[in-house]
DNA sequence: CAGTATCCCAGATGATACTG
DNA sequence: CAGTATCATCTGGGATACTG
């Protein structure tokens, strides 16, 4: 991923036969965005706010604290969460949507919208492909 | 995908739609559209139009056929793709984009978009994250 | 061509226990 | 509280080989 040639998002024919990695340019930002966990996180710090890491530790149900730490950490460096720590007894640590994080509100939103139009048509489409046996 | 859940037994479904607290609306969406090699299929498939196996197979690098396979049948049982075929010698095999896959197009334009406006911050971020090497 | 069938391993996850 | 450390587990994915 050390590829950082600026594409024209025309000529895609050609530009996937000279570099296939840049066939798809929201591969990069799936891998960052919406890699494992990230969008329950991404979506609790936007919808709730600033929160401690208990709080998003029991937000989002069934994360240990481990992989809990991992993704924030993840998402700390890739600059889209905030991580304040204010050194207290006991220690409080709090976590916020960074400017950049904040710039995927729309596109959460759009995302959300999709849902609510489409996930039914999935589920439709999933039945009918399982066939009509139950 | 589906993070199985023994949820305490109350009314699962309607937390889920209206109580964000308990369940991130968009995590149903990116299960299904957002999940391993499904953005690069959907891409090309958007992109280039309908294809054949073979095709896909040699835009997509790295992919082998048994992993193209399964997520092609998941994108086909999930209604996103039709899978057409002709019965000749040798076979074909096409793929396309559905209706229902075609209402994502805005949705990867604006994740397109995204990415090409704020790659770089990210980039940026992870140096930085990383820099202070002591 | 368009897949299947196997074998196998790495890396992600989960569970549990332990600190500053 | 906010993590870390460790160990066991498990599934996805890769490599390879084989068909209709």
């Amino acid at each position: 991923m050390t590829t950082e040639t600026s594409r024209p998002a025309t000529d895609a024919s050609a530009d996937a036969a000279a570099d296939p990695e840049l066939a798809c340019p929201i591969s990069p930002v799936v891998d960052i965005v919406f890699s494992r966990w990230t969008s329950p996180i991404l979506w609790s710090l936007h919808a709730f706010g600033r929160q401690r890491f208990v709080e998003l530790e029991r937000r989002i149900e069934n994360i240990t604290p481990k992989v809990l730490t991992q993704r924030l950490r993840q998402l700390e460096r890739d600059g889209l969460v905030v991580r304040t720590y204010h050194p207290e007894v006991p220690p409080r640590v709090e976590y916020e949507i960074s400017e950049l994080g904040r710039t995927l509100s729309p596109l959460f939103a759009q995302i959300a919208e999709w849902g609510a139009a489409n996930l039914e048509h999935v589920e439709r489409a999933r039945r009918q492909y399982d066939g009509p046996r139950a």
